[in-house]
DNA sequence: CTTTGTACCATTACACCACACGGTACATAT
DNA sequence: ATATGTACCGTGTGGTGTAATGGTACAAAG
């Protein structure tokens, strides 16, 4: 498995290995149950931070695309293939599309739109 | 009209302004038809900068509450009663929560939710 | 004693936005 | 002349987010 990291690319390191991960799935460059480098050394063979490295596992974790075995290592999800497709910020992209569009249509000001998403998300639901 | 601003408050001050005119019409103390300072004068008696006031007075007259009629001056809206106990920004709340919720349910991250967010929020929709 | 994932503590740099301020200008009317 | 709403240019301050870095620590297993 070859990983390219380009630092001078304007996407985010975690983003461009999750991609290429995804790559390597998608490609059968890594199967099912094949083994992952540690967190540690992925992060040491490609000159990034170890969290940097962790924060794309977990969200790849999230997406089911591979699966931590705590001391045992990570290894490629049996359904990597599938959930390799799956786009889930595209989906999101999509949906909050709808709802401000409809916002914007009553006439309200992208000013109150970000107040209010702002709101939202700083909110403790408790 | 008695209008009362309060720098130490932490609501914005336009925001204050809306609030105290929709409170007026509400309490009956302007009526429909009714005249209202002009922008420059409500500013100066408050000690605020025009586009300050101008501001509310354009978001007052984008709900209805006001009509602005050029050189003759502003006038209390026809329907301002009814559209002054309509909350726009809290439809919007109401409406963008729905859908921000749906989000965290799927696992998607808070991060995750902001960013597709600007991302919207900055496409140039042409 | 080393390695695994994971969870905290933290700082740095960068970028964006709301709010409020100031100045200038315009057409339209009295 | 004076006043109306409105539109454009701009500045500054404060808040807050992401991304990425670093350090420390834990339980579980080899």
């Amino acid at each position: 498995m070859e990983i390219i990291i380009d630092i001078e690319n304007e996407t985010p390191l975690f983003a461009q290995l999750i991609g290429q991960i995804k790559e390597a799935v998608l490609k059968g460059k890594i199967k099912p149950g094949d083994p992952l480098p540690s967190i540690r050394q992925l992060a040491n063979d490609l000159n990034l931070n170890s969290k940097t490295v962790a924060k794309a596992y977990r969200l790849l974790e999230r997406d089911s695309v591979i699966k931590a075995r705590g001391y045992r290592g990570t290894f490629v999800h049996p359904d990597a293939v599938a959930n390799s497709t799956v786009d889930l910020n595209k989906w999101v992209e999509e949906r909050l599309n709808e709802t401000v569009t409809a916002f914007r249509k009553s006439g309200v000001t992208d000013s109150e739109i970000r107040i209010a998403f702002a709101n939202i998300m700083n909110k403790k639901n408790f």
